[in-house]
DNA sequence: CTGAAAGCGCTAACAC
DNA sequence: GTGTTAGCGCTTTCAG
């Protein structure tokens, strides 16, 4: 049944043989199917019909190739099958197409070399913007936009503080601050926090260039929380686990079982927050009653849990939109150079943190 | 500092600018920089250095015109946030990548008219190939290698009765047969099965070809399930419910709080596995007491709660990755259609599924 | 309103 | 070993 002209295999049609079945020239067929004003009705009906006839569909590379631009977007991302990107990749994509972009997505699996490697892939493919999850706060030479030819570029999630690139990230200073305030004004003073990060560089006071932003953001705010409630910082109470969960489980048994053991403890993300209720259960400690806990991220399960686990909510998909858009801003005729955004997050207070002492407000400096 | 063949916004080098840079011809430089024997030594070198100089990158695009393949592959994905897709989408960007191929992103979000235009395209953006999940079971004239020009395809997850493509999927009947038999060899006789689903078909006995696949597969090792152990199917026992969550928990609780409730449930997915527990906790039924669970999906989630839950566990991993070798096989010299995979579930029982009765054992036809 | 032709940057067949 | 050249399929001046 299948005319051989649109048989498997078959090389699909090109614009030419679709002028030639319309009788017209290359050119004119290619201004009736882009419905440009310079062509008789007639003629473009003509054309319009002998493309469908062929099953004609444009070669988006030869376009690309002579129109200068793929609309095509590239995602570097650090970790696709974690909880928090997954979603931010959902917004991306759809946000792109929204705008006639698609999303060429490549994963570094948070390894350096392979965002080298992506970024020199997606520009041989010609991505027209590049949004990207960084790996490192400070190995940045191959994205400088005057050393090395990188497609206009948006940093998602993680800034890189000496890098003049726009990017979107969340408030996650206040995040943690606010966090630690709501333990603190229960009457928590053990306070732990747990760091999930493949990255083995730690926090180091106001050096922000040597830590990813998102966890110097959040390490911070947890000692400036301590400190609004007049809290000594004791380092044993905050933990960097890697993000493979038996490490981690063990690591925060550890600090679960120490003696002068945390009351409560803050996590960075939903899958350190799982290790924390695998130790607690392990260690046949209760949610909301022998440890209170708070986490980013607020992971479909958190609400489900019980106790209803109580989060500080990022905006992910937000996240991922917004950096769409300040690519398309980068894209447009006028060419700018958006500034960054930084998202507010919502605490949301639904039961695993428990009152443990009379309320306490805190002297905020 | 930057010269201004490098700086920002520059056109990036073109091979024809390294040859000259290195005194060769373009056919030279190409042959120096794809390492071929045909080149001196010495001549490569000086065509590396000038290459470097510039911060040449081949352009893809062109390669991809005069070479007949764009060494990137598509994905077309019902629903990329969906706890289950994130992981495969994440085997399959990973996977491709090992084989020297880009990934091409595109969500239907479950529509049909979404998943043509991404079709068409990916078309057009000349995708060596196309990893698929299908959101119908029986509108598939788009996906027709005669009738069509698509690029050569593999179908992940759902399969397509009727049509001739490759697919990977799982053994889903005998993973809710697995399941029920469970439940009933510890003595369950009222025994749900919540179907999560943004297709409005339900199951017709015998009539594949008018659910998607999976639920077809699941509905149907439900029902063999409860034969195997004498237990007639009641209707009301099985439930559709839409992926929004709200939606999904009313339209449990109306399960849960029924004459006659059941005492069992086993879920399509982890998601309404979400809105079994949530309803429960509305209802204030102990799961592993008042009512017994197993889901599909093994979310990472699920081994941390209480009780852990107990599982049909999908290789989703090797799904993706799987999904992307049969595609290999089709790109390869060989040219050969590959042979649909159905890879193996696996029950795993963790403590959600209570004993209510003395043991009983399946009389299998 | 329509057509002819010059690129876009690369690869590969064919000379030398 | 190295150079010349003809495409790959489209868009877009520039002529008419």
């Amino acid at each position: 049944m299948s005319s051989d002209s649109t048989a498997r295999n078959a090389r699909p049609a090109r614009l030419e043989e679709v002028a030639e079945l319309a009788k017209v020239s290359k050119a004119t067929a290619a201004r009736a199917l882009s419905d440009s004003d310079l062509v008789t009705p007639a003629t473009k009906q003509r054309v319009r019909e002998a493309a469908e006839a062929l099953n004609y569909r444009v070669n988006a590379l030869a376009r690309a190739m002579s129109a200068g631009q793929t609309k095509t977007i590239g995602l570097v991302i650090a970790d696709i099958s974690n909880s928090f990107f997954d979603l931010a990749t959902r917004a991306i994509v759809d946000t792109a197409a929204r705008d006639g972009y698609q999303v060429l997505v490549v994963n570094t699996n948070e390894s350096l070399h392979a965002e080298r490697e992506a970024i020199r892939i997606l520009s041989e493919k010609r991505v027209d913007g590049l949004i990207l999850v960084p790996c490192s706060p400070d190995d940045y030479a191959h994205l400088e936009p005057h050393r090395a030819p990188v497609p206009p570029l948006v940093l998602v999630d993680r800034r890189i503080v000496d890098l003049d690139v726009p990017s979107v990230s969340t408030d996650d200073f206040s995040g943690a601050r606010d966090a630690v305030d709501l333990f603190a004004s229960r009457g928590h003073r053990r306070i732990a926090l747990v760091v999930n990060t493949s990255d083995d560089r730690v926090y180091r006071e106001g050096d922000p260039r040597s830590t990813l932003s998102t966890i110097y953001d959040r390490v911070r705010g947890y000692h400036e929380g301590l400190r609004a409630h007049g809290i000594e910082p004791d380092p044993s109470l905050v933990r960097y686990v890697r993000p493979e969960h038996s490490s981690a489980t063990s690591a925060i048994t550890q600090l679960l079982t120490m003696p002068d053991a945390p009351s409560a403890v803050l996590t960075t993300n939903s899958d350190a927050a799982l290790a924390v209720l695998d130790a607690s259960n392990l260690n046949s400690l209760e949610i909301g009653k022998d440890l209170s806990v708070i986490t980013f991220d607020d992971a479909p399960w958190a609400r489900v849990f019980r106790p209803p686990l109580s989060v500080v909510q990022r905006p992910v998909y937000k996240l991922g939109s917004s950096a769409v858009r300040l690519l398309m801003e980068q894209l447009g005729p006028e060419h700018t150079l958006p500034s960054s955004v930084e998202l507010r997050n919502t605490l949301v207070d639904r039961g695993s943190v428990q009152v443990v002492g009379p309320p306490v407000t805190a002297q905020r400096a």
